[in-house]
DNA sequence: GTCTCACTTGAATGATGGTTCAGTTGAACA
DNA sequence: TGTTCAACTGAACCATCATTCAAGTGAGAC
């Protein structure tokens, strides 16, 4: 199963590559949760609290975001903490984060 | 029936109207079209040529684009002419749209 | 060991979205 | 008027997706 997507590529693919990744940043949840991993790695709790989303809710949206490589899961005994990806802490500008084919930006 | 979204407000709506958006263009078809529109207005019947995509189903995908405020379109006798609108055209750098949450930048 | 917590998985549901087809509108022209 | 062209609309179909529920895993506490 491929579990990562090659988000930084720029060659002729890009269009593809690009409408994938923003088929996963088009949702709202997905969107908070991204914004959130902003400030820091955050556990499946933490980001249901911020976010007031349930935790299985929470946990179907960040696999679709771990697929697609745009965020990290690393287990703290019982707990689970997931950080932006490290390509997406590369290219971070601040609020906004640089996926190559766009660049989305935080209030 | 509301035919545009405001796509350039920062408020706390942001995330919202970025999601609303990013659906939209979260398409690879759509995601082309937005690219042919960056050298001029084209008609439908020119689109169809460059991107091998049927009219019909052009059509559809040109009404959402429209919908998302992202696209005019004018009547040329029997043709439509479609393009960019003004306030993206507004706010373009070069090959790269800014549509306020998100730039989206081409090859 | 059992129990609970934190999270995950898989199935099921309903909703949404992309595509195709058939039919329609509107404009130009004979 | 009738015909043709360019584009549009609406319905239908199928696929995908978001959400919920029930059940499962795995780690710590007892």
């Amino acid at each position: 199963m491929k579990s990562s997507l090659n988000i930084l590529r720029s060659d002729s693919e890009t269009d593809i590559s690009c409408a994938s990744v923003l088929k996963v940043l088009a949702d709202e949840t997905r969107l908070a949760v991204v914004e959130v991993l902003l400030d820091g790695p955050r556990t499946v709790t933490e980001i249901n609290e911020m976010l007031e989303v349930e935790p299985t809710l929470l946990s179907h949206h960040l696999r679709a975001l771990r697929e697609a490589g745009l965020v990290t899961r690393e287990r703290l005994g019982r707990h689970a903490s997931y950080a932006l990806a490290p390509e997406l802490l590369a290219r971070r500008k601040g609020r906004a984060i640089d996926l190559g084919c766009c660049t989305i930006s935080f209030s």
